[in-house]
DNA sequence: TATATTTGCGTAGTTAACTACGTAAAAAGT
DNA sequence: ACTTTTTACGTAGTTAACTACGCAAATATA
């Protein structure tokens, strides 16, 4: 691997070029991975299938606040797995806006088979990351960015700076 | 700041998702703050600011590789750069097929204003992360994944279980 | 009870990266 | 010198997130 990242030379003005660089990365290796494995699902259907099989039906919602998605994204998502025959709907009977959605039986059938592919992963990125904190600093990354974002703690240093 | 968070709770198997929505967020945020400072660019712009500054003129095969990105991405975000005015290109005259960028007059004088954002939110990035190897975390990331990808990772650890 | 606000969902449009492919020029091979 | 391969760039199409907005149902308020 070549020297020649000028994005690195950049230091904490790189850090979230570089965050996504890794991101979009492993992401990207994620789609193809599915396809070298010929297997009829796509990377973020993972957290989904995790979930509702963890906790039992959830709505549309409740499903974005879990992962902290947006919830025309957990729309756009779940609707391909409808799709696929992996998700039912229904309306919720108490509440006729919820629509709920929970694991089909087919996905039920099909879960162990995809679990192993998850757990190899899982095995992967931890067999990589081992002794690295990482999990630790990624949770102090969502601390410090998740609540007051990068936006809000430039317009501070701008503030600083003209007194 | 609710802690209802199901990826954190999959560990390592939440770690790509995790580095994603972080990203994401910190990108957004970027956008935001040049939409609220009511400047005339955009977030990605300022690393061919700062790249061509430094190094003077390049060809877009070699912008690319200097960022790590795919030609087609510095196509579309140098066009867009060209449109606003902040750079100009040129065919190399030994060789037609390449086409040189720089940046423009205009570009050198609006220069000293936006470095001041990016040197703000520098800082703020800076103070965020100061003592929490963030940056030496990013660069075992792309060392480790970079190189050999997550997918040859996963796939390395399917067969080891199956022996 | 009537009105106003909040909540849940869906659609439409934006953004920013990528791969795949095509074309033309340059370089290498025979 | 001719042919093949490589390189440089551009376009088209894909993916995956987001915001903004609108509608309808539920809840709160007057």
């Amino acid at each position: 691997m070549e020297n020649n990242d000028f994005v690195k030379e950049l230091g904490y003005l790189g850090f979230t070029m570089r965050l996504k660089r890794i991101s979009d990365a492993m992401m990207h290796e994620g789609r193809r991975l599915y396809s070298d494995l010929d297997v009829d699902i796509e990377p973020n259907w993972y957290v989904i299938f995790k979930l509702l099989k963890s906790r039992g039906a959830k709505s549309v919602t409740e499903i974005a606040e879990s992962i902290r998605m947006a919830h025309p994204s957990v729309i756009h998502i779940t609707n391909k797995m409808m799709d696929a025959g992996y998700l039912i709907s229904e309306k919720d009977p108490t509440d006729s806006r919820k629509r709920v959605l929970d694991l089909s039986t087919r996905a039920i059938k099909k879960l162990p088979e995809y679990e192993k592919i998850w757990d190899a992963g899982e095995s992967g990125v931890e067999k990589a990351l081992k002794g690295l904190d990482a999990l630790e600093l990624i949770s102090t990354l969502e601390d410090k960015f998740f609540d007051k974002g990068f936006k809000e703690r430039t317009q501070e240093q701008l503030k600083n700076k003209k007194s």
